[in-house]
DNA sequence: TGAATTTGTTAATCTAGTTTATTTTTTTAT
DNA sequence: ATAAAAAAATAAACTAGATTAACAAATTCA
């Protein structure tokens, strides 16, 4: 079943009773975007977290000179959402896109509520989440003032190996904020060696 | 007292029992720190998570060639501790300074732990607040990419009035991730308008 | 009060990364 | 298998911001 993979996931942190677990179903469900298609558009609110089973997102923003910026990938086993637009349930600033046909277990801010209430183990879960998310954001802050880009890329291919193999070179481009064309200059220089 | 600032500040979120305030209490403890003291010290384990009562921090990183960049300013009513090392309880790559003399009130990772299994709502009040902060993390990495520099710095402006008339300038282009030249030369710029 | 230290300015030169434009390679769909 | 579309490479001209260095203001503190 496709809950399983987002069980086993939970069940690495915490331990779920069977009446916890019938809960946590009860108050999400199960979606699947094919390639291509949006989960949360730039405008529009972020209904849902998602915790994806399968596929590749991304997380992005389109500026006033209508180029786009990618915030976040996201693969098997992570979490994907406009985050900002998900907790204040006001407009997202940003586009949540599948690049591969995505399958997803989502569940709203009403369900996350009930879900913290029911099960605090969950709520306790998700703050060690986020404290992380939140170091690693803070870490490629860091890595942007202090590494060239050349060395952001080999950074990015150190940590995501597995996503660079699975998307355009060009949203890799993207994501470090360096044009393709300076990507693919810092590439053929690093084959060079 | 101390204290009551803590309280005030907690009290704008959730409402705590005479019990609750007095567990709070027992769990947390007051400190003074000087002027261009350290609370943290790059390659020490960050013991506290530390509120501030009054006072101005910094958190930075000193990379290897033994320049400093500014990863976030901390003032009253704000949080301050290097989160990587204490979630981890492992050294850190952070410094935390004081920038003026600074009162907070601080916990360990052990008084948070027992703050959370005793008061439920201080969880959830922390799993909001790194909401937040991941959020304005996000935000950052996004006007890095998508503003210039003259940009960057009125968002800061606009943003943190209150720091930018508080911190010398130098550090203020050390967190936009500029030098303090190019600052200067953006600021005689805007002054002519 | 004034010497020392810290902070800020100006200007010339330099460079990492951008822009624009063209060509080549790879992928997708028929 | 092949035409069309998407992705990647190459290269020349350009620019935002860095570096270096010298100087000017502002603070600090004896």
């Amino acid at each position: 079943m496709h809950y399983s993979s987002f069980l086993n996931y939970i069940n690495k942190y915490i331990d779920l009773t069977e009446k916890e677990i019938a809960f946590l179903r009860s108050n999400t469900n199960y979606k699947k975007y094919l390639k291509g298609h949006y989960i949360v558009q730039q405008g529009a609110v972020c209904k849902h977290t998602n915790f994806i089973i399968s596929g590749c997102t991304k997380n992005f923003y389109v500026d006033q000179q209508g180029q786009e910026h990618i915030v976040t990938f996201a693969i098997e086993n992570w979490w994907s959402a406009d985050l900002s637009s998900f907790i204040t349930q006001t407009p997202s600033d940003f586009n949540v896109k599948c690049i591969e046909a995505t399958e997803v277990i989502q569940f709203t801010y009403q369900n996350q509520d009930e879900i913290f209430q029911n099960i605090p183990k969950m709520e306790t879960l998700f703050r060690k989440l986020l404290e992380k998310a939140l170091v690693s954001s803070q870490k490629r802050i860091v890595n942007n003032f202090s590494l060239s880009a050349k060395d952001q890329y080999l950074y990015f291919k150190k940590q995501f190996s597995t996503i660079e193999q699975r998307v355009p070179q060009y949203m890799v481009a993207s994501y470090l904020g360096i044009t393709k064309e300076f990507l693919s200059k810092i590439k053929t220089e690093l084959a060079k060696d």
